[in-house]
DNA sequence: GCCAGCATGTAAGGAGTTACATGATTAT
DNA sequence: ATAATCATGTAACTCCTTACATGCTGGC
């Protein structure tokens, strides 16, 4: 009973997301999964597709065929025993993996000696302005998750969530005048 | 003149390390490289390498091959007007992607219910220690940055740097007693 | 004797993406 | 008319990773 390879983390992603719900299709599952944009990328739909396919071929998930008149069919996903039992393994196990960040604003930023300043500070102001807006979504999340203890832990989420893209505005406010000072300069 | 396909993020950054140098190999690009490790992934050995060819083929570094005795030979890189053009017109006019996070502990705790709440507060603790740890290596190099000019943009980065890690330590406190509470109830 | 450092490179493969294909229904 | 929604799936490709290969020097 040799452990095959690992399962990437997205696997788990879906396989939890199907472990908080009754039975989904992969359909579903797209819009489902746009729940985890704020801290962790929402896999493209072929890939939720291919993940399915993967989770079924382990025996993580069931699938059944659903017919439909006047819609095509549906294929609807659930979790099984064993799923149940990877995901707990997964989250009591093994080890996690540290947060991987692409922040293509600072890492512009970092060579701002070959830009103007003032396109810099455009760009900061950009990236204020969408942390912004995700606030605002994650405050609408935060509100509609309530205190239901069905969604407890999405709520603890939601709420880094809220600290998270607060910090990143101000973060993003407190260097925009060292970019100023450069302006100044040349 | 057809513009080819879009050239990868990684590729600008190792471009826009070599611009702010005077020339390396691959190899101490790869020390040079752990610099972006705070906001941004920073590229394996190989990728370094095959990245280098890429702009060597490009035309946007030079290559200059250097015997040494009692080492192996060296490929020194330098940037060329044609790559500082380039690096220029990516600043200036390419769009900025958002921010790619893969939070693998908010993705763990997204899906609480089903681990022992002891153990999801070990995981925050152990991602406090571990952030905590960041935050003192990037004050060291804020530190060593200093207010030199040349350096201005990095310490700017590095200043975002300090506090996207000290809201994370505190976002990660804060929603400790959120797991706590859910412990106390099973 | 052994490991770390210097220095480059190949091979294999996994994770993830975009774009395409299909086709009926409903709303604008 | 046209677009969005429902619903799944394939093809092609890129990015990026791990592991391996090579080999000399210097310090402990």
């Amino acid at each position: 009973m040799g452990r095959a390879r690992p399962v990437p983390p997205t696997a788990y992603a879906i396989l939890g997301l199907l472990s908080m719900t009754d039975e989904l299709s992969g359909y579903d599952l797209r819009r489902w999964a746009r729940a985890l944009r704020f801290f962790y990328v929402s896999p493209a739909q072929s890939q939720i597709y291919s993940e399915l396919r993967r989770l079924a071929a382990l025996g993580w998930v069931a699938q059944r065929d659903v017919a439909q008149e006047a819609r095509p069919a549906k294929r609807l996903y659930r979790t099984t025993e064993d799923g149940q039992a990877a995901l707990r393994g997964w989250l009591e196990g093994s080890p996690v993996e540290p947060p991987a960040l692409k922040h293509a604003l600072l890492l512009r930023i970092f060579f701002g000696h070959l830009a103007r300043p003032e396109r810099l500070q455009a760009l900061i102001d950009d990236y204020i302005t969408a942390a912004r807006m995700v606030l605002a979504e994650l405050e609408q999340v935060r509100a509609e998750l309530g205190d239901d203890p069905r969604w407890r832990f999405p709520a603890a989420v939601a709420e880094w969530g809220l600290r998270y893209y607060a910090a990143e505005t101000e973060a993003a406010a407190a260097i925009r005048p060292c970019v100023a000072e450069a302006a100044s300069r040349e």
